[in-house]
DNA sequence: TGTTTGTAATTAACACGTGAATTACATCTT
DNA sequence: AAGATGTAATTCACGTGTTAATTACAAACA
């Protein structure tokens, strides 16, 4: 119950350990230009199968505004496809396309020997036990037990 | 050594674990228009005394771009002081202001009560694991054993 | 001394994060 | 059916993330 100073601090440590985390995939993404939002969000409908805005939005860890900005760009790109949801003019349903899918499946092979090169260097109990824990912190402070 | 999926993979999870966290801060950031960046400039000049830019921007994890425009906006606020060092002109020393230091006193009661609240939640022992956790993976990427 | 090479900081361009306001529809209420 | 309320998505405004290019200065060296 210390009070946190910077260099041990959960926002800190959460924010440092994710930069060293990406910093291996971001030159993979950059060489097929696309950001690392557009890749989940890509990720998440190929997992999940065609979505609403507002469930992929969740699903990815992406606000409602940026969704949108994403949506048009990777639209263009025809990435991603857009149908109506009937008896609701406000919904959407957003799927991947081919173009898309193919995408991700020619970078995964590099994406896995990445993840694998990581786990390896750091231990996969450990990479299971921080995985849980993250879990846990996640389900400790989403359910809103106040501040 | 599975392939990871989107929902238990450390990018997704440090950045889900990261935002939780947050969203407990933002509130009082927001009340005294400061964002978590400027904070964390703040943060790190009041511990560790003043600093060239490029210290700075490695302890705060900010790149050089946003330091730069956020200490042009704080040193309009007179948050922060900036004093040319002697020998170099190309670097300079920055250093939080009696203002800046008023406003981290100010709210830190707060911010300790809303830490403390989070571990209270989350539990110290769970805690204090965590935060050895990720400091290990930093530890073991940071240092560049390749990709 | 003048030129090259290196380094710190800034600028530029574009995408995303964030909160507030707005628009477009649905639904509820009377 | 008409208006009030609620919800999904978008738009707006501004700050930050990211990479590349540029500027400003220092150091090496020919």
């Amino acid at each position: 119950m210390l009070p946190p100073n910077t260099r041990r601090s959960l926002p800190m440590a959460l924010l440092r350990a994710r930069e060293v985390i990406m910093a291996h995939f971001r030159p993979m993404l950059a060489r097929h230009d696309i950001t690392e939002q557009q890749w989940r969000v890509l990720r998440v409908l190929a997992e999940a199968g065609p979505l609403e805005a507002t469930e992929l939005a969740n699903r990815a860890s992406i606000l409602p505004p940026s969704l949108t900005r994403i949506i048009k760009a990777m639209e263009e790109r025809q990435f991603i496809s857009r149908d109506k949801v009937k008896n609701d003019g406000r919904r959407a349903l957003l799927a991947i396309s081919p173009a898309g899918l193919a995408l991700i499946e020619d970078l995964s092979p590099e994406r896995i020997a990445i993840y694998d090169a990581i786990e390896r260097r750091y231990g996969a109990e450990q990479h299971e036990h921080l995985l849980d824990l993250l879990e846990s912190l996640i389900q400790s402070e989403s359910s809103e037990n106040q501040t």
